[in-house]
DNA sequence: CTTTCTTAGTGTTTGTTCTACACTAATAAT
DNA sequence: ATTATTAGTGTAGAACAAACACTAAGAAAG
């Protein structure tokens, strides 16, 4: 047992993940194997250790409940509501992380019965303030992804700018002319022309492209603003 | 004394408050009345109750240690790294403030022997990790300043243009062209002319104008951006 | 009461970026 | 060979951004 002078509440943190495949965005979400909320869907997430930082919570819980590992992961807010959890006070920090699908097949584990990945917009009722998160953080990435090469992490290393378009398509929610983004990413100069074509498709292959990280920087030293 | 099964962090709230005079950019800081770091300069802040959400501890704690109130107050970012404070394990929950300095001279109060307002480029050595919080606010608020109009939470209720001007000037820390900037400023249709001038000013007086919320709220609702 | 000083207030031109828009080329499937 | 599907490309007009300098007003000083 541990004995403090004043109460306190207890500390986690929660994940938001997102990946995207050929229709939409997705969310990874566990169904709770104990309770509170016992087979509710919910974010990955769990207690904070004393021994560890919080972005170090956040990238353990996401790999104990779903094996997802080696991910782009930035903290989002922290939730503090009093009510948040019955049993007693609890503040989460969410994060959120962002997948490429193609590598994560999700895997249940440790207190969850079951990871799977769900639309954005249609989720079933999650546990807690989770669909608060969720919403925030889904916020947070169709804000942020405008001005930062955030996008990537969730394509493969080598795409298409068909699928650069589909991600913004998706994630900002409304189409994009094919002209007009493919002068403008292209222009910024962070894309690198790959001496390859996409396989396994019924009708003209696409050029590959990969985000070169290092011009980016490069870039973003001289002033470049990364913006679409 | 109060028991847990598994060991908790202390988990505080910091205040990075920033207001702005004629010359700078400033921030308020405490000097601690209390170890650890007694006689340091630091952020205003301290433990979050068990009976308040981390805004209101963020709110109360300013109140009590510099007599700030009722101002523009938002989330920043939670710190959680492992040696912050020497005593123990302390998460942090940063908040940045946004106060009208005219309205507000700073006294101390609880835990704290002085309370001053220091220019945000030269402040004294700071507790903790506190530089930091206080560079990744800066940070915050020069990102955000442009996006949404939050720097009138800076000014008084009427200003000139030319404070606008300055403000944007001092936060971006960059000269911007006058023309340019009041055509642009007064074309979103945020502002409301006012039929008054300033006083007491040893040239000629300048046209005094106010934000209007609702206009800017209705506006938003249409697709407008901010953008400065 | 004239002069001086300081800041307020105002438009235009030029260059850059954004938007809208439609056809041909390549490849696989039939 | 034909069909179906997506890849890949340019231009004109509109909107926006940047650069730039003088007159007007009022207070202060002589």
């Amino acid at each position: 047992m541990y004995q403090y002078e004043f109460p306190r509440a207890a500390l986690t943190v929660d994940c938001v993940v997102f990946g995207l495949d050929e229709d939409d965005l997705k969310v990874a979400l566990i169904q709770r194997d104990l309770p509170p909320m016992e087979g509710r869907w919910a974010l990955p997430g769990g207690f904070v250790r004393l021994e560890e930082t919080l972005d170090e919570a956040a990238r353990r819980e996401l790999r104990e409940e779903t094996g997802i590992e080696n991910v782009y992961l930035e903290q989002l807010y922290t939730f503090g509501a009093l009510d948040r959890d019955s049993r007693e006070r609890v503040v989460t920090v969410a994060y959120y992380a962002l997948v490429k699908l193609s590598d994560h097949r999700v895997q249940a584990a440790t207190d969850a019965r079951n990871a799977a990945w769900f639309a954005v917009d249609d989720t079933p009722t999650l546990a807690f303030d989770h669909r608060q998160i969720l919403k925030m953080a889904h916020e947070r990435l169709r804000g942020k992804v405008r001005y930062q090469p955030i996008g990537f992490e969730l394509l493969p290393a080598k795409f298409t700018l068909r699928q650069i378009q589909h991600l913004y398509e998706v994630v900002l929610d409304r189409p994009l002319d094919k002209r007009n983004f493919r002068k403008k990413i292209l222009s910024m100069g962070i894309l690198v022309e790959l001496d390859e074509v996409e396989k396994d498709v019924a009708h003209r292959a696409a050029r590959l492209y990969k985000f070169d990280r290092r011009k980016y920087k490069r870039l973003t030293k001289q002033g470049f603003n990364f913006e679409v």
